[in-house]
RNA sequence: UGCCCGAUAGUAUAAGGGUAGUACAACAGAUUUUGGUUCUGUAUGUCUUGGUUCGAAUCCAGGUCGGGCAACCA
């Protein structure tokens, strides 16, 4: 007898289930719709594992399809990066596919609309189209082409596809109903002229298809059983329906949930290439950025992303996630792949009184406590060594377990110190600290029967290798950027990035691997960042451990 | 003033007429050679008013609140 709870579903697998038990489809097939118009994000990375999920799950297949029916902002770029990006995230599309493959069938689609008398091509300006749409609570007013004959439409409509008009001058329009309360059936566009080069089509065309007369036929042309997208388009659905009616082809369904959002990030695209083109961030994979490029860069696995993405679950409310939750995945999977190593940041010189001057011991230190066998590397040990600045105070307040005037720390993997003496400059700086050390205490041999309360990691200074650390926190101050008034680059966090040009590394790191995650004792989840460089380590931090012990002095 | 979505702890998400559960966050404690990990525990929730019912988060009606809809964008 299994004890394991059955998972809920959410919604949209309910309708699968649902169509899969009643044999309205025997399999399904969904598909990713990307516009290669810029780089995907952690809003995206939701819509990938839900539409490559699904298929997983049951047995069926997604497609990739590029949407990019507007050759004016989209890029070939974008198609590799999405491409890398959803391969990264750990999915296999079935199909790569674009819109613009179907341009030809998607004109064939409107000469057949038009010959049925509902569509036809309309002179009038693009505000003159506005101006006769009504309101949302006034009727439009039917344009005077409306009603040009089956004839008329044809020939105009082939002489916008030959170039014979400029841009703007006519368009394609649905007849639908121009007093319908859904503004999307007052006679929407379906084709405009658009003398521009496309990234695949090149010079082909001059005339493109809106998404409304693009998204939903591709959707049935590819067969797609579960058209998945955000809750904006609900209102569109109705238009996606009639289309796909008044065609007479394959019935693609359309159903909506609510995108993520996430506490002191943005995922709006146009505002994301807002801070790339303004150089606030430094492109689009600046680890600040919630792009997948950028979290891929900054050291996030996509098994922690997949997870998030699990976590959050699928519904249609609007939703705005923590960060903390985020962190939560990312750190939950790196404690367990991490390799540990020692890293001092803003050193304080340490000598060892009592150990022999030139004497180098190599300890054991384990690369992960959380592997059943786990594995150990090297760290010489010797007189002198960094702590951490922050690890020494001279007059600690209570509850403070790390060095300080005549207290004991235990070093981690070596031995414990006692604190015997601080030495001070001229202007009172403290410059070095002077510390007995407990020879029968050594790691794993201890029989110095002395517990400590704190232990402090540490480098040997004469073995210590030098490295950049590139300490990163959230891109904006507040918690609902969307939310906040004015602009949101007024809320741009001043102090997301802090570089330590010159941290000191237990000489393990020397053989760093971009493909390693680590993690610095007591510091956080670090990456190799792709500056890296012969004479330089540079090291991206992904997130921070845990820390209890800031929360405690923030208290007092 | 039209149409369309939605409303369950701080944040998300389950329970589909029968004990309101889970995760993150918070708080308290235990363990710990990482103030990490792990473990234990605590507090906090069904928008509102009626109705149907032995019984309603769930079904019905009204209200309130939040969101979306008038690009030759997707």
């Amino acid at each position: 007898m299994s004890t394991t709870e059955e998972k809920s579903l959410n919604f949209i697998e309910e309708i699968v289930e649902e169509d899969l038990r009643s044999g309205k489809y025997k399999t399904i097939l969904t598909r990713f719709p990307p516009e290669p118009n810029g780089y995907l994000h952690i809003g995206h990375a939701k819509s990938i594992c839900l539409n490559f999920g699904l298929a997983n799950k049951y047995g069926g297949a997604t497609n990739l399809r590029f949407d990019d029916t507007n050759p004016t902002t989209e890029e070939t770029e974008y198609v590799e990066s999405i491409k890398a990006d959803v391969k990264w995230l750990g999915f296999n599309w079935a199909k790569e596919l674009y819109a613009s493959d179907y341009f030809e069938q998607l004109y064939n689609f409107a000469v057949d609309l038009i010959k049925k008398g509902l569509a036809y091509v309309d002179d009038s300006t693009s505000d003159e189209i506005a101006a006769s749409k009504g309101t949302p609570t006034q009727p439009g007013t039917p344009s005077i082409y409306r009603d040009r004959s089956v004839e008329e439409n044809l020939q105009l409509f082939a002489e916008m596809r030959a170039g014979k008009y400029k841009d703007g001058e006519k368009v394609l329009r649905a007849k639908v109903d121009m007093a319908s309360p859904n503004m999307h059936l007052r006679d929407p566009i379906m084709y405009r002229i658009k003398h521009a080069h496309h990234h695949r089509t090149g010079d082909k065309w001059c005339i493109y298809p809106l998404y409304d007369f693009a998204h939903g036929q591709s959707d049935s042309i590819e067969h797609i059983t579960h058209s998945i997208c955000t809750l904006e388009f609900i209102p569109h659905r109705p238009l996606y329906d009639w289309f796909i009616e008044k065609l007479d082809i394959f019935p693609s369904h359309q159903y909506e949930f609510a995108r993520l959002n996430v506490t002191y990030t943005i995922v709006s695209k146009r505002k994301l290439l807002q801070l790339v083109n303004e150089k606030i961030v430094d492109g689009w994979d600046d680890p600040r950025m919630p792009t997948i490029s950028a979290m891929r860069r900054r050291g996030f696995t996509p098994e922690s992303l997949r997870d998030f993405c699990e976590k959050i679950g699928v519904a249609k409310r609007e939703n705005l996630i923590d960060y903390s939750l985020l962190e939560f995945c990312v750190r939950e999977h790196l404690n367990k792949i991490a390799l540990r190593r020692m890293v001092v940041f803003d050193p304080l010189k340490v000598v060892i009184t009592n150990y022999e001057v030139g004497k180098v011991e190599m300890l054991k230190g384990e690369n992960n406590p959380e592997d059943e066998d786990t594995t150990y590397r090297d760290i010489p040990f010797s007189r002198e060594i960094y702590i951490e600045r922050e690890d020494f105070m001279e007059n600690p307040p209570k509850k403070y377990f790390r060095l300080a005037p005549g207290q004991m720390v235990r070093l981690k993997n070596a031995y414990i110190i006692k604190c015997e003496e601080v030495m001070k400059d001229e202007q009172g700086n403290i410059t070095e600290v002077h510390c007995t050390y407990l020879p029968e205490s050594k790691s794993g041999g201890d029989h110095s029967n002395i517990k400590v309360k704190g232990t402090l990691h540490w480098v040997s200074i004469p073995h210590a290798i030098n490295a950049e650390v590139r300490e990163y926190d959230r891109l904006f101050t507040v918690e609902n950027v969307d939310e906040a008034p004015g602009d949101f680059k007024d809320y741009i966090n001043k102090d997301s990035l802090h570089v330590v040009a010159n941290a000191y590394a237990e000489p393990a790191l020397q053989h760093a691997k971009f493909d390693e995650r680590y993690q610095f004792l007591r510091k956080g989840y670090f990456t190799l960042d792709m500056d890296t460089s012969e004479e330089k380590l540079v090291f991206n931090r992904t997130v921070t451990l845990r820390d209890t012990w800031a929360k405690e002095k923030g208290k007092a």
